[in-house]
DNA sequence: CTCCTTCTTGATAGATCGCTCTAGTGAGGG
DNA sequence: CCCTCACTAGAGCGATCTATCAAGAAGGAG
């Protein structure tokens, strides 16, 4: 409670008055974590490293994040996560209908990777596999971020008319198709599978919602 | 020229006497390699652990693979992504049509994922997507691997009748739903993803064949 | 037999890993 | 005022990482 109050207070009063990046200092550990996690994988990324790039110190990351790398691991699948699905939200709520929100999703993905020099696709994908089969922790928190994402798509198809059942269907099949793309895309550094897996799914739905 | 003749010679007369496991050394490295850095990636992998599984002495991967673990990591992609390409055409060789073909793949891969506990799944996803951006030997030699993956099923399609720019989309379009479910599946430790996706793509592919 | 090459074997170097620990800093409360 | 405590700061620990090296075993060629 006291810790939480005071996490704020010092939020908004820029503790220290260095002049550091934005944000707390635990609010930059995540970030970086996050951003290298998503680039790089879990284990491929260091803590010294994730720290430099926070410019934060290094006993902060067992001071904010007792439960050590583990710990910065599920935060940072679980807010990325949280925050990508914010962003097909807000897609979804500025396109004029269904389709259009998927297709732009697509386009707005191909053009974050040839911004990024390919780096930045799924921001859990390359944590996901990685963990699958070693950390439970790790692994329950990226299924938690996909059932999520499954949900809030389904709900998405479903108040357009289509059946839940095949909302369900349709919501998996948008999301693997994208992920899918996602793996072609960083390894042949071409935005091509994306392009065609956005027109695929966006087929799919269309003939979905002509149905209903 | 004379290395290799050695090589041969070698596996026949099974060198040493010992009891080992079946093959040569070199080939044993190889695909204990492959089968860890499936499930663990490449940066989770240790080379004392390769040798372990292999039950290989620790230098002999540095005689075999002077190029170190990168060298390792590439022919292991190379290899599983070769095997990974027969076990298809070997699928598509004994379908009745086109459809059964892709279904019953899709269908292998959830068997497949079940019977090792959710461990085996794309060869060479997990690492692609942790090289990418670290490695370029690496992601080469995944982005090969996925380019001749694509052409083997273009050609497939295109062989039933479908045009070859419709037959391309359509490889990108059912290994990309592939790969996609791949990671669902894994992480949510559930096959409903991989039904549902090859239940799409044998509908993409018969919708296909079916204006062809 | 000796020489030569191939391959085995493990000790070890040097770097980096995740993590712990202690000391120090500075703002808020009594 | 001083005391408290959240946070900063980084040296250092043991473990593990990749890679090298030197010594030796085994079979073929002369």
């Amino acid at each position: 409670m006291a810790g939480i109050a005071r996490a704020t207070i010092g939020e908004k009063i820029e503790r220290g008055g260095k002049a550091k990046a934005p944000g707390t200092t635990r609010e930059r550990i995540l970030e970086s974590s996050a951003e290298l996690f998503r680039r790089q994988g879990y284990t491929g990324t260091g803590v010294k490293r994730i720290v430099a790039e926070a410019r934060a110190p290094f006993g902060s990351v067992y001071h904010f994040f007792p439960g050590g790398k583990e710990q910065l691991g599920a935060e940072a699948i679980r807010t990325s996560g949280a925050l990508y699905a914010r962003l097909f939200a807000t897609i979804a709520a500025q396109a004029p209908d269904v389709p259009s929100a998927v297709g732009e999703f697509f386009a707005g993905a191909a053009e974050t990777l040839v911004e990024t020099d390919y780096a930045d696709a799924c921001p859990i994908a390359t944590v996901a596999l990685e963990v699958a089969s070693t950390s439970e922790p790790l692994r329950k928190a990226s299924a938690e971020v996909f059932e999520s994402w499954i949900a809030g798509a389904t709900a998405y198809f479903a108040a357009a008319g289509i059946p839940v059942t095949r909302a369900r269907e349709l919501a998996f099949s948008m999301l693997s198709l994208l992920e899918g793309a996602f793996v072609f895309c960083r390894a042949m550094r071409t935005t091509e599978p994306l392009a065609i897996a956005g027109a695929s799914a966006v087929a799919e739905v269309g003939a979905a919602l002509a149905e209903a």
